[in-house]
DNA sequence: TTAATTACCTCATTTCATTAGATGCAAAAT
DNA sequence: ATTTTGCATCTAATGAAATGAGGTAATTAA
């Protein structure tokens, strides 16, 4: 990882369907040696995928919420599966504090969401839910600096 | 929105580089075809645009956190541009409960979360942190089914 | 010193994206 | 009923970009 490949990295994260060719010539390289530079920060993991970012509104998921989820050790081998193929959950993390879980969901109405959180109580315990009214910051990747700057 | 731009979507939620000639051989149009219904989609605001996914840990932000925040009203207008100009927060909703901000926040370590906590407590007020474990749902998007599935 | 490795360049080739022009279709207007 | 408009698509041709093949220089290991 040096200057040129975090230049690359913080371009891909904010364009990620920049060419070669545009990323060449920020970087006063050669298209093929950047060709080169991304596989290998695809083969090496530091570049894990590539996602369009979607205006949830637009295509009709009108709540965005976080719920916890308080979960005995030995439910994460249910829950882990379950939650992974449900399209409405959109991140999850294992968390310090009381509750175990946080997930951050999307439904299309507070009805959906009130469906699966009575779900979720049924199948795992105890949960607790905050309703996102609005986002100040969309999620993004972390712009890459260099250390003398 | 037909099934073609659900399907154009769902693609390029999973691979945003994805070619127009792959996108034309999974919806069987030609590549123009596509052409058009990107930047239509682009245009209407329906795609906001495409990021790289990191491993954060590879490139040594190894502590991932949620903060949140109490805020008085009228704390927000100072509040917003602030943590928008702070890279290592990667998401900020604005909730329903006590805390009125939830921040999705990553850090080299500890001691740089701490610090960045200190300095939210003094420019804002009380704050309470969930340190993340592990991650079982890595942000994603929402897959769109056809409605007759 | 020699060999091996790595990262890069340029140039040629191939593949892809884009443009232009033509077609077909559906809805609205005459 | 016919014409017109708008829209989405196609094919074919052009232009642009990605890839692959040498070849070079710098770095490290033997």
């Amino acid at each position: 990882m040096d200057k040129i490949d975090r230049k690359i990295v913080n371009i891909l994260q904010t364009n990620a369907r920049a060419s070669l060719k545009d990323l060449s010539k920020e970087c006063f390289i050669s298209s093929p040696a950047i060709a080169a530079r991304i596989s290998k920060l695809e083969r090496s993991g530091i570049i894990k995928g590539y996602q369009a970012d979607i205006n949830l509104e637009k295509i009709n998921f009108h709540v965005k919420a976080f719920i916890q989820v308080q979960l005995e050790p030995r439910q994460k081998k249910e829950f882990y599966p379950y939650i992974q193929n449900i399209p409405n959950v959109i991140e999850c993390n294992c968390v310090t504090g009381d509750f175990s879980e946080v997930m951050e969901v999307v439904f299309p109405s507070t009805t959906d969401l009130d469906d699966f959180i009575n779900d979720i109580q049924q199948r795992f315990g105890k949960t607790s839910t905050q309703i996102v009214f609005s986002t100040s910051v969309d999620h993004r990747g972390v712009q890459l600096s260099d250390p003398q700057e």
